[in-house]
DNA sequence: CTAGGGTTAG
C-alpha cells in the first residue's frame, strides 16, 4: 500500500510536461485552509449590510466575489445593455413574459394566454426557444404559452419548436398532450413531424416504463411517414435499453431482423444493454450473433464489456479483455481507457489509474477532456487537491479545452473539501470562458451552503441557475430539503418543498419522511400539516391524471 | 443512431 503510495508522486510529475508554479491563485486557495471552525475570521470577510439570523452564516463573502453575488441576489434577471434595438425588444421580452409567467400560479392554459394577451409582445423563434427552456418545468405557463405564441398573426412556430415542445411534455409526463401535439404537427407541412420528433416521443415513453407504448410509436411510424429503417430500429432499442428494458429491446431485435437490415450498431446497443444488467452471458452471445451477420465485434463492443467489469470493480476481467480485444485486432481507445481509469479512481487505485494513464499515452493516444477529468476525479478522491489542480493547470497548455464535467469535477472536489471560495471562483470562471453550467454543476455547491448555512450564497446560486436557463428538478430539491433540514432550517425546507410541489414535481418519499419527521419531532405540527396536505394534492393529481 | 464524465442520503 504505502509503496504504491509514495510511487505516485514521481509517476505525476512524470505526467506534466509544465510544472505547477506555486504562484497560482487557485492552487494557492486549494491550499489554504478555509478553517470554519475558526473563531477568528480571515481579515478580507465582509459583513453584509442586511441582517441575518443568529443560526445562519450569511456574513461571509469573498471580496472580489462580492460584487458578482449581489449583483444576482438582490437582481436575479438584469437587463443586460444591448445596443441594437432590435435584439433590446428581444431581450426586453423574455425578461418581460418570464416576469409575467412567474407572476401567479396560473391554473388553466387559456388563462397564461389571457395574462399574455394583454400587453403587446412580439413574438419571435428566439424568444419562444428562451422561454421555452426557462420554463421546461412548469407545464401550465410553457404550454399556456407555447399555444398563445402559436395563436399570435404572423408568426408561426418551426418545426425546431414543436420537436422541443413534444420533448418537454414527455418530459413532464404529460403523454397524452404530447400526442395531441404530434398529431397535430402530421398534419401541418411535411418537414414537422421527422425521425427526430417520434425519436424523443419513444425515449420519453420508455424512460417512464412505457415501453410497450415506445415500440407500438415505432410500429406505427409509417402512418406518420416516417421509415422503418434500420436507423429508427437502433433508435428504438437504443432508447429501451436506455429505459432499462434490454428484454424489450431484445423481442424487438428478434420480431423486426427478418424485415429490417442489420448492421454493427444494432448488436452493440444490444450487447451495450445486457452489459448494462450483468448478463455477460447473454452479450458474448449476442457477439457471436454479430460475427455471424458479418460484423467484428468492435472498440464499442468490448468497451461495454470492460465497463460493466469495471462497475463490478472486477479488474482482473478488465484486464483480459483489454488483453481479448488487442489480440482481435481491436485497440481501445480514449473511451475505454478513460472508463477503466475513472472505475480505478472511484475504487481508490489512484497509481494504477495512473499508470493506466501512461500506458494510453505510449499507445499514441492523445488524452481529451474526459481523460483529464478522469484523471482530476481520481486525485480529488484520493485526497491530492494540489496534483488535481496541477492537471486542471495543465489542461490549456497542452491544447485541451477544459469543458462542463472538468468544471463540474473541480468544483466537486473543492466543496468536498469546503473550499466554497476556490469552487465559487471556478463557477464564475465558467461562465468568462463561456463553459455553461448544467444542474449537476450546481449541485455540490448548494450541498455546500446548506450544510455550512450560507443563505445568502444560496439564495445567489439559485438565481444564477436561472438566469442559466436551468430550473431545479427533482434532484436538486431533494439536495435542498435535504441540506437545509440537516441545518435545522426547517422553515426554508418547507418551502422549498412548496416550490417543488407547486412545480408540479412528484418528492420521493425519503424527503417527505424526513421532512415529516423533522417537524414533527419540532412539534410544528401547523408545518407538517400543510407538508401532508401538498403530498395528498399531488398524489390526487396523479390518481386523476389531471394537470 | 452504438461505448466514457457528474449524482441526495440512508
Amino acid at each position: 500500500m504505502l509503496s504504491k503510495f509514495r510511487s505516485v508522486p514521481s509517476i505525476c510529475n512524470g505526467l506534466l510536461v509544465h510544472r505547477f508554479i506555486n504562484t497560482n491563485p487557485l492552487c494557492t486557495m486549494l491550499h489554504h485552509q478555509d478553517s470554519p471552525q475558526s473563531p477568528e475570521l480571515p481579515p478580507w470577510v465582509k459583513f453584509s449590510d442586511t441582517p441575518s439570523s443568529p443560526d445562519t452564516n450569511d456574513d461571509f463573502v469573498i471580496p472580489s466575489l462580492a460584487p458578482w453575488v449581489d449583483a444576482h441576489v438582490f437582481n436575479p434577471h438584469p437587463t443586460k445593455p444591448i445596443n441594437q434595438s432590435s435584439m433590446l425588444n428581444n431581450e426586453d421580452g423574455v425578461e418581460a413574459i418570464t416576469t409575467l409567467l412567474k407572476k401567479q400560479p396560473y391554473l388553466s392554459f387559456d388563462q397564461v394566454a389571457q395574462a399574455l394577451d394583454a400587453h403587446g409582445f412580439q413574438v419571435s423563434a428566439a424568444l419562444v426557444q428562451q422561454i421555452l427552456k426557462r420554463f421546461s418545468n412548469d407545464l401550465i405557463p410553457v404550454f399556456g404559452f407555447f399555444k398563445w405564441a402559436k395563436s399570435q398573426t404572423g408568426y408561426v412556430h418551426s418545426p425546431e419548436l414543436f420537436n422541443c415542445m413534444v420533448d418537454i411534455l414527455g418530459k413532464l409526463k404529460r403523454f397524452d398532450l404530447m400526442w395531441d401535439l404530434v398529431k397535430e404537427m402530421a398534419k401541418l407541412d411535411s418537414g414537422y413531424l421527422t425521425l427526430g420528433t417520434m425519436v424523443k416521443v419513444m425515449r420519453r415513453l420508455s424512460k417512464n416504463r412505457k415501453h410497450e407504448e415506445a415500440i407500438e410509436a415505432f410500429r406505427g411510424l409509417e402512418d406518420f411517414g416516417v421509415d422503418k429503417d434500420t436507423k429508427a430500429l437502433n433508435l428504438l432499442m437504443d432508447a429501451l435499453v436506455k429505459g432499462d428494458s434490454i428484454e424489450h429491446a431484445q423481442n424487438v431485435f428478434l420480431e423486426f431482423k427478418t424485415s429490417i437490415s442489420l448492421n454493427s450498431y444494432s448488436f452493440n446497443i444490444l450487447i451495450h444493454g445486457w452489459c448494462k444488467v450483468g448478463n455477460f452471458d447473454m452479450a458474448r452471445k449476442t457477439m457471436e450473433n454479430m460475427k455471424e451477420h458479418g460484423f467484428n465485434p468492435d472498440v464499442f463492443s468490448y468497451t461495454s464489456l470492460i465497463e460493466a467489469h469495471c462497475r463490478d470493480k472486477d479488474f482482473r476481467k478488465v484486464y483480459q479483455v483489454l488483453e481479448e480485444m488487442k489480440g482481435n485486432g481491436c485497440n481501445p481507445n480514449a473511451v475505454t481507457y478513460t472508463t477503466v481509469m475513472l472505475a480505478l479512481g472511484k475504487a481508490g487505485q489512484l497509481s494504477e489509474a495512473m499508470e493506466l494513464y501512461m500506458k494510453m499515452s505510449s499507445d499514441g493516444i492523445v488524452a481529451d477532456a474526459p481523460v483529464y477529468s478522469a484523471l482530476i476525479f481520481s486525485l480529488g478522491k484520493a485526497g491530492r487537491l494540489k496534483d488535481a489542480c496541477d492537471v486542471f493547470d495543465d489542461m490549456p497548455k497542452q491544447g485541451v479545452v477544459r469543458d462542463v464535467v472538468t468544471y463540474n469535477t473541480m468544483i466537486s472536489i473543492a466543496c468536498a473539501h469546503s473550499k466554497e471560495e476556490t469552487a465559487l471562483r471556478l463557477l464564475k470562471e465558467m461562465g468568462e470562458v463561456s463553459c455553461k453550467p448544467k444542474l449537476e454543476t450546481y449541485h455540490p455547491l448548494l450541498k455546500m451552503c446548506c450544510k455550512k448555512k450560507r443563505m445568502k450564497v444560496l439564495k445567489f446560486l439559485l438565481a444564477h441557475m436561472f438566469q442559466n436557463d436551468l430550473s431545479p428538478d427533482v434532484g436538486t430539491y431533494c439536495i435542498l430539503v435535504h441540506g437545509v433540514c440537516k441545518s435545522g432550517k426547517l422553515d426554508v425546507a418547507c418551502s422549498f418543498f412548496e416550490d417543488m410541489v407547486l412545480q408540479g414535481l412528484t418528492p420521493k418519499d425519503s424527503t417527505v419522511k424526513l421532512l415529516v419527521g423533522e417537524l414533527e419531532s419540532k412539534g410544528m405540527l401547523k408545518e407538517k400539516e400543510h407538508v401532508e396536505n401538498l403530498m395528498a394534492r399531488v398524489t390526487h393529481k396523479q390518481n386523476a391524471g389531471l394537470v
